[in-house]
RNA sequence: GCCCCCGUUGUGUAGUGGCCUAGCACGCCGCCCUCUCAAGGCGGUAGCGCGGGUUCGAAUCCCGUCGGGGGUACCA
């Protein structure tokens, strides 16, 4: 068969904002395989193909790309479709919603995969290809010894004549060649005969792909123009030779299929992105989907400690860690779409709703951006303290209940009190998972005391101090924050001349077990007078 | 090896030829406030990988170089 032109096939126009689709419908797609417990990274993919469906009033397409039978679990799936609810990236068409496209699963559609891998074998896309890989290193090696050979013959004539500089000339030639040799599949298979197809008969074969020749290029979403010259791009397998489909081929066929006009997705995928196009261009021609091929945006890495990706297995890479470690999904959101793209000069703190209003894919950096733990608290505890008092607490119930501060169906009194109480801590705490660290001495009927503070506040001074303060407020008629705040002033500070500081710690530590506590008079007031002089009165020595 | 991508303080970014004596945020350090811790306020620290060009003028444009990453599978 004839190949095809280079300007045939290459996509996208270089002119205008490409990246902001005018009349028809953006359509993006998450696409994850269940393997494995999700990671940030696809999160942060996930969030900026939900953003820049929403931005453009698109459709956003979840499908699971289960074809690797052998790691795809279910359980996999599960955590993949709670964590897409917990964060609250919702899509229009995919598992549980369902939609016009279906199925959503790769696993239940071997009969669209066998018909576009027929129908491209018919157009003279693909060939059989009876190699194995190792035959196909072996030509290689012979090749590069050859190449190494006739480097080494180039040099001796070019030395036994050194006046003949087209001699000279040769030996750079010989080097050139060893050097252009392509290292993955050498086409072996291409252009057979019948005679010599025949004389494979029986053995199994893998399809692939027949690269054209030229110049292949996209105008990157994110990256700008691109090119890449075929003939570093090899043939390459479409399905094995059991029969089953690879992802170079089921992906680019949904993707065709369902009718994506944006693919955003890792820069490692950024390589295999011309033979893609190359396909998409075959899949027109055979009539798979609309013909048009989508536009490509390659977002950056997020990485690790170093210079290292962060990979599937890294501890600070699951995002259902995330939960378990109290972040607040859109803390979450918020900090993950700041690696790689940011709302304004000034300002990193903002609602999903207000990404969604100024998400522009052109903005995006193509750099790599490590995952700073220490940012991301940060940018949580900013969440946090824009949410109403009520709804940190609504929040913080599922952790407060795992650590057994409160009562599981809460209690009317452990209600209440958390009611009196969040106000106290809501705004100095960073993650949810701070809440039961903070409010367990109010819940607890035993203190549990820091050794550290025990020993650095209770010594005999603190204990003075302490005994000191039980007396005062023993007394007390109101048992309020005020009049309790007087009672411990008028003793502590202005009766035995302590500094505000000195006289209170050791109270806080014998009160609510560590140096660091909500604000004490309030926690005291909480607390009521008998609990708090009971503490008082079994306050641990040194 | 070859191909491709990337390169602004410790980290993430703003910056598209003069508004840059390079802005913002986190971190770190210090001060203020203060019953602790936070929050808040104020101040400090530290950067355009390197070398050439182009230009009156370059973080911004060009060339080279170095460094990092990815790809080069019957993985995705």
């Amino acid at each position: 068969m004839t190949e095809k032109r280079v300007s045939d096939i290459s996509t996208s126009s270089t002119t205008g904002d490409g990246a902001t689709p005018t009349g028809s419908q953006v359509r993006v797609r998450m696409a994850p395989s269940p393997t494995g417990s999700p990671h940030v990274g696809l999160a942060r993919t996930a969030l900026f193909n939900w953003a820049f469906a929403r931005h453009h009033g698109g459709t956003f397409v979840f499908r699971i790309e289960d074809t690797d039978k052998e790691r795809s679990t279910r359980e996999s799936y599960d955590a993949l479709i709670e964590v897409m609810r917990w964060l609250g990236l919702d899509w229009d068409e995919g598992p549980e919603v369902g939609g016009g496209y279906g199925p959503y699963f790769q696993s239940q559609r071997g009969d669209l995969y066998a018909d576009a891998l027929r129908r491209l074998r018919e157009g003279g896309f693909t060939y059989d290809c009876y190699c194995t890989t190792e035959e196909v290193d072996a030509r290689h090696q012979a090749a590069q010894a050859a190449a190494k050979e006739a480097i080494t013959a180039a040099k001796a004539a070019a030395a036994a004549d050194p006046e003949d500089a087209s001699l000279k000339a040769g030996v750079d030639e010989a080097v050139t060649a060893l050097k252009s040799l392509v290292i993955g599949y050498d086409g072996f298979c291409r252009d057979l005969d019948d005679e010599q197809r025949a004389a494979f008969a029986g053995r199994p074969a893998v399809v692939r792909f027949r690269m054209p020749a030229g110049q292949i290029g996209w105008d990157d979403l994110v990256r700008g123009e691109i090119t890449f010259d075929t003939k570093h791009v090899p043939d390459y397998a479409l399905a094995r030779a059991n029969g089953d489909p690879l992802y170079t081929l089921v992906n680019p066929v949904d993707d065709a299929l369902m009718e994506i006009t944006h693919v955003l997705r890792g820069e490692d995928l950024l390589s295999s992105t011309p033979r893609q196009i190359a396909l998409y261009a075959a899949l027109a021609e055979v009539g798979i989907g609309r013909g048009t091929t989508p536009r490509f945006g390659h977002l950056p890495y997020v990485m690790g400690e170093g210079n290292k990706k962060l990979s599937k297995r890294d501890p600070g890479a699951s995002l259902l860690g995330y939960r378990e470690d109290g972040f607040l999904p859109e803390g979450l959101l918020n900090y993950l779409a700041l690696l790689g793209w940011a709302i304004a000069a000034d300002r990193d703190v903002f609602t999903l709703p207000e990404l969604v209003e100024k998400f522009d894919i052109a903005d995006v950096n193509p750099n790599p951006a490590r995952f700073d733990l220490k940012k991301a608290e940060a940018i949580n505890a900013s969440h946090m303290r824009m949410l109403p008092v009520e709804e940190i607490a609504h929040r913080a119930l599922p952790f407060l209940k795992a650590a057994g501060v409160v009562s599981d169906p809460v209690s009317d009194a452990d209600a209440r009190l958390l009611e009196l109480a969040m106000p106290l801590v809501a705004e100095r705490i960073n993650k949810l998972t701070e809440a039961p660290e903070m409010l367990g001495f109010l819940f607890a009927d035993e203190v549990t005391y820091d050794e550290n503070d025990v020993a650095a506040l209770l010594d005999e001074a603190g204990l003075a101090v302490v005994a000191a303060s039980r007396d005062a407020l023993a007394g007390l008629s109101a048992w309020s924050t005020a009049s309790i705040e007087e009672a411990l002033r008028a003793k502590l500070v202005e009766e035995l001349g302590l500094k505000p500081k000195n006289a209170f710690g050791p109270v806080r530590v014998a009160i609510t077990g560590r140096r660091i506590s909500p604000p004490l008079f309030e926690s005291l007031e909480l607390l009521g007078r008998d609990e708090s002089l009971r503490r008082l009165d079994a306050v641990p020595g040194p």
